[in-house]
DNA sequence: ATTTCATTTGAACAACTGTTCAAGTGAAGA
DNA sequence: TCTTCACTTGAACAGTTGTTCAAATGAAAT
């Protein structure tokens, strides 16, 4: 059964000089969902791999498969959704198709996570912590 | 068919001075894993949306179901991804149990992302960039 | 002790998404 | 023009994941 949003009166839940904390701007629900689409598309190893490698340089579908030990096709797919969302760019380079990172913005997202992730200390699993 | 991993001769796709771009450290496997697995916990609307309503302050499941909309047992399942994944952290306060995100780091993840999603100009479809 | 309140959990089901493969496209070279 | 090369695409299938609901837990109040 799901609850009337915002209508009951609020459960005072954490004590009072804990509701002070940060400032911040409603978020609207297209926001939300474009940036969950961004996690999504970076939420996958195979394709968070290609981004980690376009992230040192460009470097056409061949090349990717090569690096990657998988076929073409495979990368194709995932440079599609990839591009579905703005991640990389491609440009046509006589034969090739060379893909690329679509701004440093996507560079620092990837790279913040993996540093994050080379020093973070696995999932959690227990019931409570302390 | 697979192709094998570094082998045959590179197909010198992209021209000489392309390939200088930036000097990255190899990502492990792992670190890519985890990674990973923390955007896949952001890349869903739902849990999103818990976590920028987190972002303003902690608050418990009770209040949450309330601002969703939706019942406890619903946001409790979402928590509990977003736990699992390091993202939240909870505390007991007095019969409520208080979610609060886990640290600076995971803050930052969220409003880049949700900066970027609002001055996005929405997905790509077409076949051919230019 | 017993009841109540706040939250968690497991299981089942439906929806979604990644992979695979065969067929299609289109630029470049012969 | 015909062929080849590099890549893309649609469709099918399987594995994954979010939602839902009923039952379970556990701290606090009676």
């Amino acid at each position: 059964m799901k609850y009337a949003a915002k209508k009951t009166s609020a459960p005072e839940c954490a004590d009072a000089d804990h509701k002070s904390a940060r400032r911040v701007p409603p978020v609207s629900d297209e926001a939300i969902e474009t940036a969950s689409r961004l996690f999504r598309a970076l939420g996958e190893p195979s394709r968070l791999r290609l981004l980690a490698l376009l992230a040192q340089g460009e470097s056409c579908v061949t090349e990717l498969a090569l690096s990657e030990g998988d076929d073409m096709s495979a990368i194709s797919q995932r440079l599609r959704v990839l591009r579905s969302e703005n991640l990389v760019v491609r440009r046509r380079s006589g034969k090739h198709i060379n893909y690329a990172l679509a701004d440093q913005h996507i560079v620092d997202l990837v790279f913040n996570a993996l540093a994050h992730a080379s020093e973070s200390p696995a999932r959690v699993k227990g019931t409570f912590t302390k």
